[in-house]
DNA sequence: GCGTTGCTTCGGTTACGACCGAAGTATGAA
DNA sequence: TTCATACTTCGGTCGTAACCGAAGCAACGC
């Protein structure tokens, strides 16, 4: 019982609304200035500035100067995943109002997830991959030798994935869909290659656009019902 | 952009201290009355008894009447374990005051995590499993065959747990050792067959209490050092 | 019936913190 | 140097929500 102000001190950093405005523009992995986070969050720069100050000493976002800016970004991608997660949470809680605007639509069909694809896209992702046994695992991801052939293939330097320290496969709880996209280094390099390819490409905040030859290459290569 | 008051519904609820102090409470999985909750979380029971009824209405916690008590419970394991990961990153945020007291070091050395083994006991086993080959995958846990026919030995029906949906195997981010334990529907029967030989019991609270003999038990089978 | 226990609802107080205007600091441009 | 931009700090206002006392229900025992 004497854990609870632990919980309470990162909750209450994330239950402010300009707060957890200013959080969900930057999950996408880049960072912003102040001033663009406060139009993010619709508060003045005083009050992002001073929002901005808590977050930073609570080390979920990191700072850089650069000349006159000052760009943040979250601290990492496990913050990121902790943000989907309450996402999730959020969704069970009724809290998620449908509303079906065009921008959530777009979202909803793919967008990105810290540095990785998630959405109807993502989700797409990782089941086709599993059913051309490209990767195992049901919670648990694994890639298996015709996957490691598969990326190799398709222009992911797998070795240097292997290397790092991050997790290769992570099972990444999509809270639009309600079930799993493919995450960690390997998520990362796919997505980036996709957008290499010209497949899709970043609009603003989130949202991933596929082109339509691109959607169908993507398809054809992950999607086996197509 | 959109998307931040969702967060920040579910982040100030768990952003109020007497909120977090119940959401810990519970955080072994067991229910709870209204008035063992006030007292957890230190206020009175109408005002615990105003928390609960939000916590309910967000469907963070589930409610059941027996007669004139109603207990309450976490409405799930996804539940516990977004506040486990919570805990992960105040870990990073520093608010984490290294409080050394000796109800602390009991609960660092084992305790429940809703239904699962964590803490040091919690990290030891997980980390023997892998040594000796019962599990594999780093990030990403598999039961192997050895691991399937040394916990069938051990007393688990392997054959029903992989007939639920709850995923078998799953790492779960243990906040104070910042590495992963067993959850999953194995670690939680694991701990049930603990507690069934005798070699463990669990305390008031979270805190899980090895015997003298169970503690040499547990490590011959899981602590390939010891 | 009566009293007790467990919990909920109501009302009023209080405190914390989000917010913005204004002033202050730093970096870069002219 | 002077001005402009990007940001931070300060001070004061205002709302929200946590909190408790008191009263109201509901379930059980006698």
């Amino acid at each position: 019982m004497k854990e609870g102000p632990v919980i309470a001190s990162v909750g209450a950093l994330l239950g402010d609304p300009a707060r957890a405005n200013i959080l969900s523009a930057l999950m996408d992995g880049r960072a912003l200035t102040v001033s663009e986070l406060a139009e993010a969050a619709g508060v003045t720069i005083q009050t992002a500035s001073g929002h901005l100050s808590k977050l930073g000493a609570a080390n979920l976002l990191t700072a850089e100067k650069q000349g006159r800016h000052r760009y943040f970004r979250l601290s990492g991608p496990d913050v990121a995943q902790v943000l989907e997660a309450l996402m999730g949470l959020a969704q069970r809680t009724g809290a998620t109002r449908v509303r079906t605007g065009p921008r959530n639509a777009a979202l909803r069909a793919a967008r990105v997830c810290y540095d990785h694809l998630a959405g109807e896209r993502g989700v797409e992702l990782l089941n086709g991959a599993r059913q051309r046994d490209y990767i195992a695992g049901d919670e648990q991801l694994v890639l298996t030798d015709r996957g490691r052939a598969f990326f190799g293939e398709f222009g992911i330097d797998l070795a240097r994935l292997e290397k790092g320290r991050r997790p290769v496969c992570r099972a990444c709880l999509d809270w639009s869909e309600r079930r799993s996209h493919l995450g960690g280094a390997l998520g990362a390099a796919i997505l980036s290659r996709l957008l290499d390819k010209g497949w899709a490409r970043r609009d603003s905040g989130r949202v991933v656009t596929f082109t339509g030859q691109g959607l169908g290459e993507f398809r054809s290569i992950f999607v086996p019902s197509a």
